[in-house]
DNA sequence: GATATGTGTCAGCTTTCTTTGACAGGTGCG
DNA sequence: CGCACCTGTCAAAGAAAGCTGACACATATC
């Protein structure tokens, strides 16, 4: 049930859920998949924004883009939830921390010691 | 068992994890009680950067911090983990997401008004 | 052709976060 | 006293995130 991810997967799941518009990003998505123009207009925020929102959605892999041809053969960009579960304590944090690596790193300093 | 959070609640929890630092920072506390200096030796970072991020969680509510007096008289502030717990799936994050506040807003200004 | 829909990207600005060094204070001990 | 700890704060610099408008491309309809 619950997602055990590495240390590095969990920070872009954090890092992608702290978000007000990515948050509601997925409340919407929640009622049902939908393409990008018509999202940002329900969400009423602008199309490049809420492209570079979903993008750091799907790069954590809580959501999934499609591109598909309508009908009349316009190209759209469906977008849907991944049925994501993740458990936040502190041992699933710490163990997370374990194995996160340095190309993360908040800044580099191995000098002496 | 789980903790339901507001939206607002919520942001701080997730922005407060997603951060390697603090991510480290629930490890070490994970093993005990600690007081700031020793942990910034232990994690090998400054104590004024140890100090921002300490308050960041504990605004989040993760960790408590109590300041005390040593037997030596030396006042020290002992940091510790809160037992939180957090479910992440879609609809808990979809239902966080009704609650959050506009004063959250990510970068908005208040020119007028 | 003009308009309306959809797609994506880019440069540049503003805002926030992160980080460091310096400074303030306190106590106990040789 | 000077040294070794502890506590805290501040300003400024650097890095990253957020946001906007303009651009380019496609297709369908008027």
């Amino acid at each position: 049930m619950d997602e055990v991810p590495t240390g590095d997967e969990l920070l872009k799941v954090l890092g992608a859920l702290g978000n007000p518009h990515r948050m509601r990003i997925v409340g919407a998505l929640l009622e049902g998949r939908n393409y990008v123009s018509r999202l940002a207009r329900e969400l009423g925020i602008g199309r490049p924004l809420l492209h570079m929102h979903l993008q750091r959605l799907e790069a954590a892999g809580l959501v999934v883009g499609t591109l598909e041809l309508s009908e009349s053969g316009k190209s759209m960009k469906y977008f849907e939830l991944t049925p994501f579960c993740f458990a936040l304590t502190p041992q699933s944090v710490a163990s997370a921390a374990l194995t996160l690596t340095e190309e993360e790193r908040p800044t580099m300093k191995e000098s002496a010691k």
